[in-house]
DNA sequence: GAACTGCTTGACACGATGTAAAGTTGACAT
DNA sequence: ATGTCAACTTTACATCGTGTCAAGCAGTTC
């Protein structure tokens, strides 16, 4: 089989995801080749375009770190607010790993549809997660009266983006410790009071 | 003087906030001109780059909708919780207006330090009429106790980002009355219980 | 009518993405 | 040993948007 192609694959992926996560801004197909390798061209020969090698580094991350199994281990949680808990705790802790790849992703979203087209994706299956953790909240009887199941995971949504991340990490300088307390007292505040 | 130069400069800029806010991604300099009604070169007559002209845009839109005195008005209420949603009140209202250049100017700040700047520049203002909000509520010991002011500060600045409100209003639907109800629930709910 | 201002036309450099084609290298099969 | 194939290289070029440069034109103003 191409061992040897995977091999490149793999080392494209983890380069890319490496490059990305060192945030430097604008990390251009060059700048991936140089740093694999590689010629510029043959990074072609693997990923046709840029957005299509952004896409893949997306899902890389996701295997490598399980993000799935660990979102799904919110799932255990007796009641629902903890479930909300876990969930919030599972995904704030990918949010750096991803951090990155985001900036680029999102970055390409006003020229590229189908960059934009993957971070939606990506964002709609976390959307799930605080779908989830609000009808368990809801099941319990302590959601907030005047939400419905909807606005609630909106607002959920909303309160876990990556960028109210950025604002409070980067822009103020938070640590990731305080950023998770204060987030998860918002979120559990938002939604059942 | 040269009224016929200051009348193509507002021009410029009255057509580049329209073609910005009519949700035209990826607004070249060649369609502000085209849409002007001079040429692409007539353009660089004026501003030097796109990056000046997009922050010229953001400037003259302030002027025009007059944000520093709508902001400033808050500082009339009387308690801090009342200050504390006039001036939501006010940002909320804004937004709207400045979205679609806030979009561009963001997307160039991956690439342009300057246009990074100017964007930072005004969400600096923004976050001093934060501050004084926390301030007014703090000063009334209403301020929720394992908050400092700097954190609240951060913490406001976060719910009422531009990024939020395109989170719920542009990707979730929700109306504008909708977004302004739920944000100054949360935001006074966060600050002070 | 000379000078000045605001604009036009046309050409071009640059940086990044992406395409195309021909050549090299090494492994492996028969 | 040779032929074939896959992975990769080198070189060249098309495209798109920004930004620069230079020459020229039209109206007004002194």
């Amino acid at each position: 089989m191409s061992s040897t192609q995977a091999d490149t694959k793999t080392r494209i992926l983890d380069t890319t995801w490496k490059l990305l996560e060192s945030g430097n801004k604008n990390v251009r197909m060059s700048d991936i080749a140089k740093a694999v390798g590689i010629s510029r061209q043959a990074l072609y020969l693997h990923y046709p375009n840029r957005a299509d090698l952004l896409i893949a580094t997306t899902r890389h991350i996701d295997s490598v770190k399980d993000i799935d199994r660990r979102l799904a281990e919110s799932r255990a949680a007796k009641t629902g607010k903890d479930r909300l808990s876990a969930f919030i705790r599972a995904w704030v802790g990918y949010i750096p790993e991803i951090h990155g790849t985001s900036v680029a992703l999102r970055a390409m979203q006003a020229t590229d549809a189908e960059a934009a087209a993957a971070w939606n994706d990506r964002m709609q299956a976390m959307r799930h997660g605080c779908a989830a953790a609000v009808k368990a909240i809801k099941d319990d009887g302590l959601l907030l009266p005047h939400l419905t199941e909807d606005t609630a995971t909106d607002l959920l949504w909303m309160i876990l983006s990556v960028e109210n991340w950025e604002r409070l990490v980067r822009d103020c300088g938070w640590s990731q410790a305080d950023y998770e307390a204060t987030i998860q007292t918002l979120a559990h505040k938002a939604l059942s009071g």
